[in-house]
DNA sequence: GCTCAGGGCATTTTT
DNA sequence: TGCCCTGAGC
């Protein structure tokens, strides 16, 4: 019995089955905090904990899924089919669904996506009449899901100097009065963004004690992954839920504490022992994924910050091979010599393409690596960028299905009331809106019952149009409640002409819509099947109700397992791989760095933090990487490595080889620059790394050279024509790829010549001519 | 109501 | 370099 109690180590063991009263793990980098928190449940269950008592939070999809598949294998699933888990936004709506009541909503609210937010936001800017230049429509949208997240209402917000003076002081002083706006037009279309489904919830405990009394009593134990991650909002329903039954466990790291930016605090880790006096604390410190070389180096990094939970952080795996430093003078370099160690090292060492990771600081990073790679012919995946379910045809036609569901969702709305196109334009959307904001009701409401609303001033055409508009969405709500989710949806898809019109299209673009559309009905379909195999509501509701809350990395495709993983550092916590490559390192990437930037001791911290987090993804080879000087923006710019090369303890380093001097204290360093990174004409100065003469003559003969050659080297994709330039490869609908030979004017009568390998050479006016550069 | 030329702007991101 | 936004013009 309980066999599975020993896989686990002294530390472990304790965390697992030290069950009641507050805990703290405190989990380091690949020390298996996950089979921690899983064999805890386990072992709650086995002792004979209902699993309906047990609430487990996680940040995403997939660690829950991950979470709850272990669980089964242990304890069955049919046990584990009954457990509160799940991430905090998904299961936090679903609490709320049952109490919709009680906080003024319907149950079937609709889930805003950041999008729908910001085309909100955007609206009520303009409503304003302010200039969305002053007021960007996302840094509004941070300033209210910042205040939400700290559990400041409208009205809080309205009456807080600080927040007033700081709006003042960047310009933007009705950002209380847009803040009340917003939240008002949520509550009228019945919708909810990210943040409100932990603000509402608040809002639910706070002023329903009976609610929050009901919760406390069901849920005997509370365990939450990945502690330093949660804002306020979520510590506070955390703190709320636990006060009953006090067994709280929180599993975490405070030295991989990456998202403050999303209003994560580290504080709420490091103050734990504070809220818990009578906490105990286990510290999981052995290194089961990576090498000693690997640990050790990744500890040297954070070695400087000053906060953090005191821990030892250890490997007993081999030495390993030291962590190598790849530096080179040019980005296309950089991209090159990457590519090189891989294809090397796999065929030396017998990988595979799925052992390899890139990994850098910011998206736009990936071009010049994957350019790299497709020279080589290796596969890779690239994670980030526009994800699956932003896609506009699959927004499209989710917006049908929300309409069905809660017809007072005004974004989803907004989006088909003229797709495809019913010849209900700008104008007259402008007009219905403005009406549905005087009455302060939805859009739908005014639609649906025109002649009480004088016909909001539109012309007979036009009302005909709307009301058709208005029959389709009620049949299609008709249609919902009689069939299943997947004969509703395929038969929407189908009577809105929408699958047609991408069928129709048959250029490459056109192509791929259509196969994501059929992709989502496959996965509807898959729902559909599974919901009534496990006897449990079948609706197009029902499937509605998570895929808000769905993400690219919840459907990851069988083709793609063998292929080089690229993605930001950030997004790649919690998971691992042989050999990574952390490329990109140039200081001008860290904001704590860069000149102009106000850089405080905690970014500088937590950049650390990102920067051993990049590290210890690897369990045997790392590559740091950086160049020297890239194209950034048209401009050419030099870069120095970033000073967390520096303070990298060189013992566990091979290739390092830079001037060392004294970096002098952080804030020393804040203050340093080199030179100018504003857009224009302002170059950078090689920085003083590079200042010895030797290192000064092979940067500017390198230099050179790659100035005279860089306008055949550059290459890019996209279809702007006036990136064309002579030399590139294009590509023509009609004629294929061809080469462009010379091309003379100025936009918009640019003519190109392109030698086409089928068709000859010939003379192309740019503006008819729809060219794909190639890289 | 739609298209296109030109301007302007660029962290990290889960839900 | 890529791409989103907007206003002018059809």
């Amino acid at each position: 019995m309980l066999d599975y109690l020993k896989d686990l180590n002294e530390a472990q063991h304790e965390a697992v089955v030290r069950t009641e009263g507050p805990s703290l793990v405190i989990a380091g980098a690949g020390s298996g905090k996950t089979r921690v928190l899983t064999y805890r449940i386990a072992h709650l269950l086995k002792q004979g904990a209902r699993p309906s008592t047990i609430l487990a939070l996680t940040f995403t999809n997939k660690a829950a899924r991950e979470m709850k598949e272990r669980i089964a294998s242990v304890a069955g699933e049919n046990v584990a089919r009954y457990l509160w888990m799940g991430t905090f936004h998904s299961i936090f709506a679903r609490m709320l669904r049952v109490e919709h009541e009680v906080i003024g909503y319907p149950s079937n609210f609709t889930i805003y996506d950041s999008a729908d937010s910001k085309s909100l936001i955007k609206t009520i800017i303009k409503g304003f009449q302010l200039d969305d230049k002053t007021y960007k429509p996302g840094v509004v949208a941070s300033r209210i899901s910042m205040a939400k997240n700290n559990l400041i209402t409208p009205m809080a917000y309205a009456s807080n100097a600080d927040l007033k003076s700081a709006d003042k002081s960047m310009r933007m002083p009705a950002i209380s009065e847009i803040y009340k706006e917003y939240y008002k037009r949520c509550r009228l279309s019945g919708a909810m963004d990210f943040d409100d489904l932990l603000f509402i919830t608040n809002l639910l405990f706070r002023d329903h004690p009976e609610v929050l009394e009901k919760y406390q009593e069901r849920f005997g134990y509370v365990l939450v992954d990945e502690y330093q991650d949660t804002n306020y909002a979520q510590y506070l329903i955390i703190k709320k839920l636990a006060a009953k039954h006090n067994n709280i466990c929180v599993v975490g790291d405070d030295a991989q504490s990456i998202y403050s930016f999303r209003g994560a605090r580290i504080e709420n880790i490091l103050n734990f022992k504070n809220d818990y006096p009578e906490h105990r604390v286990f510290k999981l410190e052995q290194n089961y994924r990576s090498t000693q070389t690997i640990v050790n180096a990744a500890n040297s990094i954070i070695a400087k910050n000053k906060r953090q939970i005191p821990k030892t952080v250890f490997s007993e795996n081999d030495k390993g091979k030291p962590i190598k430093v790849l530096s080179a003078l040019t980005d296309n370099e950089e991209g090159f010599l990457v590519a090189q160690e891989i294809s090397q090292t796999q065929m030396r060492d017998h990988y595979q393409f799925l052992d390899y990771a890139i990994l850098y600081r910011t998206n736009a990073q990936s071009r010049i690596f994957e350019e790299s790679l497709r020279k080589r012919n290796i596969p890779y995946k690239i994670y980030g960028g526009l994800s699956f379910y932003q896609r506009k045809e699959i927004k499209d036609l989710l917006s049908y299905f929300r309409m069905t569901i809660n017809r007072d969702d005004n974004e989803a709305l907004k989006r088909i009331i003229n797709y495809p196109a019913r010849g209900i334009g700008a104008t007259t959307l402008t007009k219905l809106e403005t009406v549905a904001v005087e009455k302060e009701t939805s859009i739908w409401n005014i639609i649906a019952a025109l002649p009480d609303y004088n016909y909001a001033g539109l012309n007979k055409g036009t009302i005909a149009k709307i009301y058709n508009f208005v029959i389709l969405i009620e049949r299609f709500s008709q249609l919902t409640k009689e069939t299943d989710a997947f004969e509703a949806a395929k038969r929407i898809a189908e009577h809105t002409g929408i699958l047609k019109d991408l069928y129709n299209d048959k250029s490459p673009e056109g192509l791929s819509r259509h196969e994501n559309i059929q992709e989502l009905l496959n996965g509807i379909q898959e729902f559909s099947i599974t919901a009534k195999e496990q006897g449990e509501p079948d609706k197009l509701e029902n499937y509605l109700e998570n895929v808000a809350l769905l993400t690219d990395q919840d459907n990851e495709k069988d083709e793609d397992r063998n292929k080089v993983t690229l993605m930001t550092v950030h997004s790649a916590k919690g998971l691992e791989f042989k050999n990574v490559f952390v490329v990109g390192l140039e200081e001008d990437l860290f904001p704590s760095q860069r000149q102009g930037e106000k850089a405080t001791l905690e970014s500088l911290e937590e950049e650390r933090r990102l920067f051993y987090v990049a590290i210890t993804r690897a369990r045997e080879n790392a590559w740091l990487s950086y160049a020297n000087q890239r194209y950034r923006w048209g401009n050419l710019d030099f870069c120095a490595p970033s000073r967390f090369l520096n303070e990298l303890d060189e013992n566990y380093l091979e290739g390092l080889n830079l001037n060392k001097q004294d970096s002098g204290n952080d804030d020393q360093q804040n203050r340093l620059g080199y030179g100018q990174t504003t857009q224009g004409f302002a170059h950078r100065q090689p920085p003083s790394a590079f200042k010895t003469r030797e290192s000064q003559n092979i940067f500017n003969k390198k230099l050179v050279s790659l100035k005279e050659s860089s306008q055949a080297k550059s290459s890019f994709e996209g279809d702007d024509p006036r990136r064309i330039q002579a030399g590139m490869t294009v590509e023509h609908q009609r004629f294929g790829e061809g080469k462009v030979l010379n091309i003379e004017g100025v936009a918009p009568n640019l003519k190109a010549t392109v030698f086409f390998q089928n068709a000859g050479q010939k003379q192309l006016l740019l503006k008819f001519a729809k060219l794909k550069i190639k890289g």
